[in-house]
DNA sequence: ATCTTAATTTCGGCA
DNA sequence: TGCCGAAGTTAAGAT
C-alpha cells in the first residue's frame, strides 16, 4: 500500500461526472490497484475512488496544466466499466510505501439470523398459545422466515427484519398471496416483526391487514433459554 | 491526519460484535477524531471504523496481553451511541502525522435530481399539451417524483430513475393505488421514466398498464432553458 | 456468474 | 432535527 499526501485536484467521469477542487488530501493506493481519496473529515466513504480491477499510470502534464502548477498527472481507469479518474498533483508532502499482506478478514456476530432464532424460540411473543411450525418455510419464491400457528390454531406467516421498511411488507405480501393458495394451510395471516418499523411501512402493512410487532432484542436475549445463542 | 501501519487485532462492540485477528493494517486517524482500519484489498469500505464524534485514548495493556506481545492498547469510543473499538497494537511500522485542512468538497453532476428537474421543465416530453402540477407530490407513503396533467387533462404520476428496475415500477404502482383513491385527482395513470430501463421492468410495467419512457439526458440538458441547471 | 437483500450502510434533501 | 429515499452505493448470501 502506498500512502501519498498531496495537493491535488481530481476529475471523475463514469456513472456521473464529478470534480474535486485543488486541496491537500490523502491518496491511498491499495495493493489491488484501487485508489481512495480521503479528506480530514467525513465518515468512511472517500471523496472519490476507483474500484479494482483498475489501471494506474503517470502522465506528463499538458502545457497549460504546468502553468497552473501541476507536476504530475495520474490516470486511473476501471478495466470493465471504462470509468476514469484524472488526478492532478501539485505537490507531494508525504509518500510512503509498505506491504500489508493478506488480511484474515472480519468475524461478525449479532445479525438478523439471531432475531429469527430468538423469535422462533419465544414464539408466544406473537400471542399466547402460539406454536412454531417451521423456520425458513419454503415457498416457490423463497423461504418465509417463520411459519406458526396462533392460539386459535390459525396459520401465521412472520417476516423478520432488523429495521422494518416498505420492502419487507411487499415481500411478506407476496408470500401471503402464495401461501393462501394452499388449501392445507389457508387462511394465513401475516405478521411483520422488526426491531424498529418505519411509519410508512406501518401504514402499508395496515392497508394490507398485516400486523406489526416491534421486537426488543435485548429483552429477548435475556429471556433466551439457550445461552449459546447469545454469541452464536 | 495520522497514518499508522501496524500489526494489530481489533474488537468492536456496538450495533454488532465483531473481531479482527492479528494482521498488518493501515490505521487512519482523521482530524475529526474518527478512525478507519483498512487492508490491502477490498473496496472503499474499511474492515472496521468509528464515526465522529468519538474519543481516542491509549491504555496500558493487561498482563496477559503483554504476554501475547501487545505493546499498546487503543480505545476508541463513540460519544453518542457508546460503541467501542479496542485496538491491540503489536508493532508499529509506519507512523506519520500531517494536517490536511478543510476540504472544499465534491462537485457532482448527472444525478437523478437533475433528471427530475429537466423533465419537470420539459414536461411535454410525456406528450404534447402536458402541464406540470407539482414535483415531489406528497402521499402518505412518500413523495411522487412528478404529478402532471396530460394533453387530455388527465392526471399522470411519473416515477423517475437513473436506471429503471423492477423496484421503481413497484414503487410507482403503490403511489398509483393511493392516488386513485382520491376522487379529486382520479383517475391517475403512471409513467415510468429513466435513462435506461431493464427488460424485466418494462414487462412488469406493461402488465400494470404503466407507460415507459427512456430519457435522453444529454438532449434534455441541451434543450434546457435554464443554463444554471446544467451544473446546479 | 447472476441476482437478491442487508448494511455498524453513508449522504443529501426537505418537512 | 428527524424522516425518507438515492448511492459511482458496497458486500454478503442464495440461486
Amino acid at each position: 500500500m502506498r500512502l501519498v499526501i498531496a495537493d491535488c485536484s481530481v476529475d471523475y467521469a463514469g456513472r456521473l461526472t464529478a470534480h474535486l477542487p485543488k486541496a491537500r488530501r490523502l491518496l491511498m493506493l491499495k495493493g489491488d490497484g484501487s485508489i481512495l481519496i480521503h479528506s480530514e473529515t467525513g465518515s468512511y466513504k472517500p471523496l472519490n475512488w476507483m474500484n479494482p480491477p483498475c489501471n494506474f499510470s503517470v502522465h506528463e502534464p499538458e502545457t497549460d496544466q504546468i502553468e497552473t502548477g501541476v507536476t504530475e498527472l495520474w490516470r486511473v481507469s476501471q478495466l470493465k466499466t471504462a470509468d476514469i479518474l484524472w488526478i492532478q498533483i501539485y505537490a507531494i508532502h508525504v509518500d510512503v510505501d509498505h506491504e500489508l499482506g493478506k488480511d484474515p478478514g472480519l468475524i461478525k456476530d449479532g445479525v438478523e439470523a439471531h432475531l429469527q432464532e430468538l423469535l422462533a424460540e419465544q414464539i408466544e411473543i406473537i400471542g399466547a398459545g402460539s406454536q412454531l411450525i417451521r423456520r425458513e418455510y419454503m415457498t416457490p419464491i423463497g423461504p418465509v422466515d417463520i411459519l406458526a400457528k396462533d392460539g386459535a390454531g390459525k396459520t401465521v406467516a412472520i417476516e423478520i427484519k432488523r429495521r422494518g421498511e416498505i420492502d419487507g411488507v411487499e415481500q411478506l405480501t407476496r408470500y401471503l398471496e402464495l401461501l393462501n393458495r394452499d388449501p392445507a394451510i389457508a387462511p394465513v395471516r401475516g405478521i411483520f416483526a422488526a426491531q424498529e418499523i418505519k411509519p410508512q411501512a406501518i401504514t402499508l402493512a395496515k392497508d394490507r391487514e398485516i400486523a406489526c410487532i416491534v421486537l426488543d432484542y435485548e429483552a429477548m436475549r435475556l429471556e433466551s433459554v439457550d445461552p449459546d445463542s447469545l454469541f452464536g
